[in-house]
DNA sequence: TCCGTTCGATACATGAATGTATCCGATACA
DNA sequence: TGTATCGGATACATTCATGTATCGAACGGA
């Protein structure tokens, strides 16, 4: 028996990946504005314009949609954050990758939700929280090499310890901050404590990087 | 028509009270099991022991019998935190208090599950989101009065402006470390995250020259 | 252009949750 | 102790969501 030479998998594959994306897209709006939880596969489905049919043809469950959405849009959010640091030159002072990484951070309010939905999930889920962890170790990851990398030009506090729990710091005062603005939703104000937040982590207090702001 | 000299509200009041109060603990932990939003009414009444005839002779929704279950135990914890920060003398030193309030705030793990549920309900709920402000609001007064409080001690560190805004960060940092407890459930570590990131935060390794309002 | 495969729509059966209406037992007060 | 009222249980109707099985249409390949 010949072996086929086209792969056996993904025939008609076109026209599939297109309504997957869809639904995907239109999952996070309704999430974002229902709250996972809250929200019937047949609302995600009318969202996107199919019916329950297209949606069991590509998913088993909600819960695995929700994994595959927030896998997604994690993994975009960290490569920006990863550009966001390695952006700047080799060892460039701390505040400008402060400024941008918030920029980053801090944009999408849905997103936000959609996060904190998320990990409410994990919160009850080894599973999930064990990937969870995963993506947050990577993160961190990221930021602890950007902090070493500009150890020369700014010294980190020594209450924080090493570059990996000045990551561990900078993560939380990221989700601290998060809490807050699902609430008033003002980003801006949000992004300004952030800042406020990372700098007076990051810099020793006999820098201080401008008092005006 | 004589008005009646007892007060016509609340005449069998007794049992209810406490059915009341045990549907309200039953659900406590129902919701840090499983989480709001995955929760029926039955599942609450079994828990408790009640039918569901009970429930809807106290209560008239989920959402109500949740709203005040938050607003039972939220109480409650502002008072133990009240209390942590004004058992000492009139003007201590932070540090002492950090500890204390650590050991408060990140006592329960099934408290921290159902509030971090609250707050994404109140997220997409603007009128509930509200209340929950002005909850924090009341937590950051008591943080801000103790460290006015402390000013002579230990001076903040400029970066973070005055005492409310310093409050502001303590209870970032509160959340912050949250999000991570409920990722690994290791509550030791998470004090210890919490009282490094106050430390950090509230005493200034140098007094900063300047800038200091 | 034709054919076999795949994708998505439709229809159906089922289970679960909700809210209400009604009834019985418990409770407070005289 | 009697009695009127209240609290909670039970039964019912209804709505909603889920999952599956089947069918028609679109698609890719020759």
């Amino acid at each position: 028996m010949a072996v086929r030479q086209t792969e056996p998998t993904a025939r008609v594959t076109r026209r599939r990946a297109r309504t997957r994306a869809n639904l995907l897209d239109a999952a996070f709006a309704v999430f974002a504005a229902k709250g996972f939880g809250r929200v019937s596969i047949e609302e995600v489905c009318d969202a996107a314009g199919y019916s329950r049919g297209a949606f069991y043809s590509n998913f088993a469950s909600l819960d695995e949609l929700f994994f595959a959405l927030y896998r997604e849009r994690a993994d975009l959010i960290a490569r920006q954050v990863a550009d966001a640091l390695a952006g700047d030159g080799p060892d460039l002072a701390v505040p400008a990758s402060v400024d941008r990484v918030t920029e980053v951070l801090l944009l999408d309010l849905d997103w936000l939700l959609v996060k904190t939905d998320f990990l409410v999930h994990a919160a009850r889920d080894a599973t999930v929280a064990q990937t969870l962890l995963e993506h947050r170790a990577r993160l961190r990851g990221a930021i602890a090499d950007r902090l070493a990398r500009a150890r020369g030009h700014t010294p980190l506090p020594a209450v924080l310890g090493d570059a990996d729990s000045a990551a561990h710091a900078v993560v939380a005062a990221y989700d601290g901050v998060t809490a807050q603005l699902l609430l008033d939703k003002d980003v801006d104000r949000a992004r300004g404590w952030l800042k406020q937040l990372l700098t007076a982590l990051l810099t020793d207090g006999s820098t201080p990087p401008g008092c005006s702001e």
